[in-house]
DNA sequence: TAGTGGTCTAGACCACGTG
DNA sequence: ACGTGGTCTAGACCACTAA
């Protein structure tokens, strides 16, 4: 039973919450109407309406008028579209392929430890990969993944990984990744670095070290991402 | 008269933005109480506070409860703090101390023009101005500002500039700023900013390019700052 | 036409801050 | 004790979507 000393929509936002992250409301699914929200916990619409509008503030559901309200799909593509300029010649967007060239079980190194909240030393899933937009490498990644909720990975072919890790994770791993922590810094690039971006040793790299969270909030994946300073924009607004 | 397609709770949100604005409901003051509002507009308190929730998600108002509802003054400074690290020895947030370089009515180049939606090489006012911390200097920043709202600085000798410049416009000319976008890119340091930042030349530098805009969006300032990258961090959630 | 979310009302009672 | 915002109710009517 959820604590009593909480305002109504806060407690009943925690049991959608749960629904949402057990998959009892799938996503890009319709979750039950208003009304009928209303009834089940006893409570009235204005209040429903209240504990809906917090997980729309979230971006984990998603009102559509006349049709219902929907379960959001994250699309963290959006991410790197925010940080790299991504686009074709016609402007619009591009999806980046991409290489896994390591999976195996590794030894957490100092930072992965630290992101994920287990031991340094403590065994992980380590995957390196590459991203490519038309046939250049644009970006280097570094990816741990707690254990053993990812052990699946390691039955599969390199080859076999998509395009896009998330949705591979979901069908492969039963992991839902809700949302995420980035921060952003500035090197140079080692010798390695650069031959693998095919960019010039000693140029300026941007690295975006991204923490992915479940739907509870716990620590899924830690990841280290690098690619050429050069082609990096941001932007934000602030008031 | 406003819109009466509009909801109620837009045209009020509307009408108090015109006060916020016009400096009727001033800076860091209580606005008048829901019911008041309510009462003042013919419309029920729960309209009213639907209002206030739009203002509020664009930090233009901040609720405290038991006391009012008061009208927000902005914090520029938080962006500079989510973009470089300037913390002192117990972790605390240091406030940069500034020197105005230049300050002077100049054509503007390509880029100020674009941004603030004038002619290139119509007249604007121009600052230069190095910020920095514990005598260091962290960033070096160009301004353009729009004439001839801003054309009261030309009198101001170059030491009476204080640290901070937004509160400075409020005092000499009269004009508030309430949000900015900004664009962050990465470059290498030429020799000329390498040695105003007492960097080596090459090392990748920030650029942070904003344009802040007045409480009615109108273009006011064009800044572009530049700092050494070594010392830069973002950070953003994302979901 | 039926069902959904969107807007709006006119109250009630509670929690917090100040005098 | 009083005034503020915070929570919650039980409706009404409107706008949009779908079959």
């Amino acid at each position: 039973m959820a604590d009593d000393r909480l305002p109504l929509y806060q407690r009943l936002r925690d049991d959608m919450l749960v629904r949402i992250s057990s998959g009892q409301w799938a996503l890009d699914q319709a979750i039950p109407p208003e009304h009928e929200l209303a009834a089940m916990h006893q409570v009235s619409v204005g209040t429903v309406r209240r504990a809906i509008d917090t997980l729309i503030e979230d971006r984990l559901l998603e009102r559509k008028q006349g049709r219902g309200t929907y379960v959001r799909r994250p699309d963290f593509n959006a991410s790197l579209f925010r940080f790299f300029r991504q686009l074709d010649s016609q402007g619009k967007r591009v999806v980046p392929t991409a290489q896994v060239l390591v999976c195996e079980k590794r030894e957490a190194e100092l930072t992965a430890a630290e992101a994920l909240g287990v031991e340094q030393g403590a065994k992980l899933i380590y995957l390196e990969r590459v991203r490519y937009v038309d046939e250049e490498p644009l970006l280097f990644e570094e990816i741990w993944l707690v254990s053993p909720a990812f052990d699946a990975l390691l039955e599969v072919s390199l080859n076999d990984f998509g395009n896009l890790l998330y949705p591979f994770y979901e069908s492969c791993c039963q992991q839902h990744v809700a949302r995420a922590n980035e921060t952003l810094s500035i090197a140079t690039a080692n010798e390695t670095l650069a031959n693998t971006l095919q960019m010039v040793a000693d140029q300026p790299v941007v690295t975006i070290e991204r923490v992915a969270l479940g739907f509870a909030g716990e620590a899924l994946e830690y990841r280290r991402s690098r690619g050429d300073a050069s082609s990096f924009r941001y932007q934000a607004s602030i008031s």
